[in-house]
Formats: C-alpha cells, sequence, structure tokens
RNA sequence: UGGGGCGUCGACAAACGGCAAGUCAGGAGUUUUUGGAGCUCCCAUGUGGAGGUUCGAAUCCUCCCGCCCCAGCCA
C-alpha cells in the first residue's frame, strides 16, 4: 500500500498518528510493532492489538513489525514463537522481513547500560529482593536509597562487567538506573534494569548471564527499530516517563509510547495466568480446545479471520476500561458467514419418519440451493426417500399455540421436499417416548410449493435415512456461566460453565459432505454454523458448532415458559 | 492518605464550544421454501454529581463522587 488510505473508523490513536503526519513528525513516517513475550498463546485480545497495529501501518502507508520481547528466558519458550507466528499471519497481517527479538539486541543493550553509567545514571546495586523491595518504599510512603548508590562510575564498570561475565550468583547483584527514591510513581524509583540470571536462553543460549528488564529493552528496541508510535496497553502508562527517561539520558531515537484499553470479553477470560489454568488444570482440552478465547481456539472452533478483524474495528479503541459482550462476536461472524457459508442439511437429533404413501423403493433428487444470499454458489441434488429424519425439536405431540412445527394432523413443508402431515406417533412400549412418525406426502407439492396455493406455517430440515452420512457434533456453550467470572466469589473457577461441551455421536448429515475437509465451514439449515474439526476422518465426519442462528423460536419458548412458571 | 488514568444508552463507541452519530443487544412491524438473512420503525429532553463561565457546555473552569492500574530482580 502505498497511498495512505483514509481510515473509515477513526480513534483517538489514529488521530494521533494523523496528526503527526501531517506535521511531518519522524518526516512523516509510520512505523509500528506488535512485541508478544513468547510465553503464552496469543488470544482475541491480542488481536485487538495486532489489528490496531498492522491496521496502522498499512492505513498510513507504514510497515509493522513483529518483535519477541524475549528479555526472561525462565518462561519463554519457541514452542510459544511458532504458535504466535501462526496465529498472527492466520489474521492476515505480514510483517515481510521484520521479525524481530529483542535478544537480537542483547550487545547493543548491554552498550546502552555502560553508556548510563559512564554518564553516572545508573549503578551496580547488592541489595537482595527483600532489601529492594524495603528500600522501595510503598504507594504513599517513599523509597530510601541504596547505600551502593553512589558507587563510583569505575566501579560500576567492572562489577556491571563481572556481572556479565557470570562471576556472579543470581540475585546478588542488579544494575539500577539513578533516577528518584521520592517519586511518586514506583516505577522511577531507582528501578532495575538488569539481573543476573543463569539461564540459558531459546535463542542466545549461555551467551548472557545476565538479562535486561522490560522498561530497559522496550524503549531501547522500539529506538532501535525505528519504531514511531510503540502503542501498548493502560498498565504501561505508569512507565511511560521511564520509557522516555531512558530514551533521553542516551539522546538516541524517541519513538511516543501511547496507551489504549485491553479488550475484555464477557463469559470468558483473557489473562495468560488463567488460561493457563484452565489448560493445566484439565478443564478443556488444550490451547486449541474451541470453547478457548485463544486465537488457537477461535480458529479451530471456525471463526474467519475475516470476521476477527471486523469484530476488533467494530469494538473500537479508546482508554476507557470495557467489557465488550459475547453477542457482538457471535454476530460477527454469523455475518461472514452468512454471506459465504454453503448451506447443507444435517439432522442433531434424528426422529424417524415413515412416509406411509411414498414407495418403498424409490428415491429421487431434489433441487437445492448452496446459498441463497448468493446464487453464483449454485445448486446440488440431495437424496429424498420413504424413511426419513427430522429434528426431534420439530415435533411437538402437544404444540403450544406458538409452535409452528409438526404436530399430530399438521402438514408442514419439507425444505426443498414435499408437504408431509402427521398421520401416526408411533411409542417405545416401554418409555412412552415418541421413536417414530407415521406421515403422508402430497406429491403434487414437490419441490415445496402447493399448486392450490395452500401455505404451511413451517419448513423442517431433513435427510434421507438411506443416504445420510453418520456424524458426531460438538456443540459449545460458554465456557463461564457468569458475564465477569468470578465477580461475586473472587475465584473465576467458581463460574467456569460444566455443561459447555455437548458431543452428539448420531447426528444424520446429507451424503454430500462425504470427504468435507477439516476447516470447512457450513451453515447446517436452521441450525447455524458449524466447521469440519481436525478429529474429523474418511470414516467420521466431526463437525463443531461454531455458532447458532438467531433463533427466534427458542426466545418465544422461553418467555412462554416463563409465563407458565409461577402458576 | 502517593502517583497515573478513566466516567456518554443494557454493552461498545462518536462528538474536538453550535441539533447527543453508528454498531451489538432488546422491542414492534414487514417479508420469507431457513422462526435464518433482508427491510422499516422504536430504544440517552441528556453525557457520574453539584456549581460556575458563555448567547450556547458531553466539550472550558472549580469542587465532589465512583471505577481501574502501580509497591516483580515479570511483561
Amino acid at each position: 500500500m502505498n497511498n495512505p488510505e483514509i481510515p473509515k473508523h477513526s480513534d483517538f490513536i489514529r488521530d494521533i498518528v494523523t496528526e503527526d503526519v501531517r506535521n511531518n513528525k519522524y518526516k512523516g513516517s509510520v512505523q509500528t510493532r506488535f512485541p508478544p513475550e513468547p510465553n503464552g498463546y496469543l488470544h482475541i485480545g491480542h488481536s485487538k492489538s495486532i489489528c490496531l497495529n498492522f491496521g496502522i501501518a498499512k492505513e498510513f502507508g507504514g510497515l509493522c513489525n513483529l518483535r519477541f520481547d524475549d528479555t526472561n528466558p525462565s518462561r519463554e519458550d519457541v514452542e510459544y514463537v511458532d504458535s504466535i507466528k501462526e496465529d498472527v499471519r492466520w489474521l492476515g497481517f505480514d510483517w515481510g522481513d521484520r521479525m524481530f527479538y529483542a535478544s537480537d539486541y542483547f550487545e547493543q543493550l548491554y552498550q546502552y547500560a555502560v553508556e548510563l553509567i559512564k554518564i553516572g545514571k545508573a549503578y551496580v546495586c547488592d541489595l537482595n529482593a527483600d532489601q529492594m523491595r524495603e528500600y522501595r518504599g510503598t504507594l504513599t510512603e517513599q523509597g530510601k536509597e541504596s547505600q551502593y548508590r553512589n558507587r563510583s562510575v569505575e566501579e560500576n564498570l567492572d562489577l556491571f562487567q563481572r556481572m556479565r561475565a557470570g562471576e556472579f550468583p543470581d540475585g546478588s547483584h542488579t544494575l539500577r538506573a539513578k533516577i528518584d527514591m521520592t517519586s511518586g510513581n514506583i516505577n522511577m524509583r531507582d528501578p532495575v534494569i538488569y539481573r543476573v540470571m543463569r539461564q540459558t536462553h531459546h535463542r542466545t543460549g549461555d551467551k548472557w548471564r545476565i538479562y535486561p528488564m522490560y522498561d530497559f529493552a522496550h524503549c531501547f528496541s522500539d529506538s532501535i527499530e525505528k519504531i514511531t508510535h510503540s502503542i501498548c496497553t493502560l498498565e504501561f502508562e505508569d512507565h511511560r516517563p521511564l520509557y522516555d527517561w531512558f530514551l533521553d539520558q542516551l539522546g538516541v531515537y524517541h519513538p511516543q509510547q501511547i496507551e489504549f484499553a485491553r479488550l475484555n470479553l464477557s463469559h470468558t477470560v483473557l489473562s495468560k495466568r488463567k488460561l493457563i489454568q484452565l489448560v493445566e488444570e484439565g478443564y478443556v482440552s488444550g490451547w486449541d480446545d474451541p470453547r478457548m478465547p485463544t486465537i488457537a481456539g477461535i480458529r479451530r472452533r471456525g471463526y474467519t479471520p475475516e470476521s476477527i478483524r471486523n469484530f476488533c474495528e467494530r469494538i473500537g479503541v479508546a482508554k476507557r476500561d470495557s467489557t465488550v459482550e459475547m453477542p457482538l462476536l457471535e454476530y460477527c461472524i454469523r455475518e461472514d458467514l452468512n454471506k459465504s457459508a454453503s448451506r447443507v442439511m444435517a439432522v442433531l437429533r434424528p426422529l424417524r419418519v415413515v412416509i406411509e404413501n411414498y414407495s418403498e423403493n424409490q428415491t429421487e433428487e431434489l433441487d437445492a440451493i448452496n446459498n441463497p444470499e448468493d446464487p453464483g454458489m449454485g445448486m446440488r441434488k440431495v437424496p429424498f426417500s420413504r424413511v426419513l429424519y427430522i429434528e426431534q425439536d420439530d415435533f411437538r405431540e402437544n404444540p403450544p399455540k406458538q409452535f409452528f412445527r409438526l404436530a399430530p394432523g399438521r402438514e408442514v413443508r419439507l425444505r426443498y421436499a414435499y408437504f408431509i402431515k402427521c398421520t401416526g406417533v408411533v411409542k417405545d412400549e416401554q418409555t412412552g417416548e415418541v421413536i417414530e412418525l407415521r406421515c403422508t406426502y402430497d406429491p403434487t407439492t414437490r419441490g415445496g410449493d402447493a399448486p392450490d396455493g395452500r401455505k404451511v406455517k413451517a419448513t423442517l430440515h431433513w435427510v434421507s435415512a438411506g443416504h445420510a452420512l453418520n456424524a458426531e457434533v460438538r456443540l459449545y456453550d460458554y465456557l463461564f456461566t457468569k458475564a465477569t467470572p468470578g465477580e461475586d466469589s473472587g475465584d473465576f473457577k467458581t463460574d467456569i460453565n460444566m455443561d459447555s461441551i455437548k458431543a452428539l455421536k448420531n447426528c444424520s448429515v446429507e451424503p454430500g459432505l462425504a470427504g468435507a475437509a477439516p476447516g470447512s465451514r457450513y451453515q447446517f439449515e436452521r441450525l447455524g454454523y458449524f466447521c469440519v474439526d481436525p478429529d474429523s476422518s474418511e470414516q467420521k465426519l466431526v463437525f463443531n458448532r461454531i455458532v447458532t442462528l438467531k433463533d427466534t423460536w427458542a426466545k418465544v419458548e422461553k418467555t412462554i415458559k416463563k409465563n407458565e412458571g409461577p402458576k
């Protein structure tokens, strides 16, 4: 993209960037970065940041780097860098040849630290962690200065070099910035900038025995990469004075840090700590469990990258803490799939229907539309025969007033097929459960219209029992029963929805679905959007329900029940 | 009781001293061979509160109230 686009929806960050470009700040260039720490899987909250950073770069004719903030080898791993790359790519963004690691800059960062020592702005401190905490003060009390604060430049240089050389054990020494122990901003109370950590790093191996802290590494990494706008979340607002301080001390290229409110989503959790608990304690099957808000989970569930990008655009960007309701995300995937997904008929809970006046040996092929929203997607044939399955939910022996579907004596349409009328109900002698319906069909209604113009109030989906494929369909509900998990109890796990997955193993789908590839998405007519799971095989299809269709009847039924309730 | 932020509809979110956008959710209707989709309409005499400035305030000023973040050698 050579020419900047006019952003469709602006926000306060784009306003700042627009202004900066207009004023020719940074020579009018725009360079952003997405800087994950490779210590966990990306989730939908990260996609907000990804869309923001890559989106702004694209809109303003700039570039966005992918940079791994890998300054703490004790918690990071290549497993995560691989998943992060895959997820960003899947979302549709391209960092070109600009994939960087903070660890690429370790030598340069070390030199910057030496510079800081030389100008008397950093010192080696021998305080241990407990002492440092004590010296730091509290939110309301000032800190006090370390007795090591006034070491000579020479001594600091010597000690720092020996820290690097591995002469000291973990935790024995730190390099600290010399700022102000009385600052109201705790980040400015002589923060640690290097710690001794004798840990093998996933990229630099055993080369380093000291590692820089976030505040020190991040601003200089941004500076080295000539980032113009360093966009991060609100909790780093307090760190901005430090970010600026480091860069100012050394007089190097100075990007601008801008903070925005991270995404919160109702009925789920978006913190690495909580997500890892769900995985490790077995509440879900893994990082890519379709109920997880991770990019990997959402992808397996069947969400499209387009729908996620769209979601990120709709939620906006601001500085106010907020929680977006899950139905907005669901709206975004329905909107996308309504236009693009092939329609197909699938019966989740089959109820056997015998068409008594349809001959036993006959089969015919009926024409069905693949997508009414897009005629270009064409037509297909679906087989019809004497024995069919319909949805159990589509029959009621004693229908409430607003129930339009099949009931004894009532006529309905089978989609793309015929009108049928229910003439009998077969029940299990033991349980009384309805196990079969006897019906008749009207041969003149082939295709679904009656020549005499009579109407039916419902159209049902169905499959031909003798032709259908067996499939497993996994239905998902919210992972948490409360919009804000743990709001009442303080522990998010008390609100885990123990009924968030239902695997239906005896579903029947139309034969055209044979061989459907993992990842392909369909609308099961009247039910929702479904995606073929990687667990699927030639022998057995497995589908994930991405999201239901909007269900007006369910809503009506709910109010019926509510009104009957108090009696 | 230190420092930094933030308060506009049930949920998001515009507005940049001049008629409180839009979206999701919700409601009503229309249409329909998906109770889907579409289309139409409704949903903030009011912007946390109280004062003030102004012809005019969500916007500027003062005070108050509420919420979030910070006391890792995490990011």
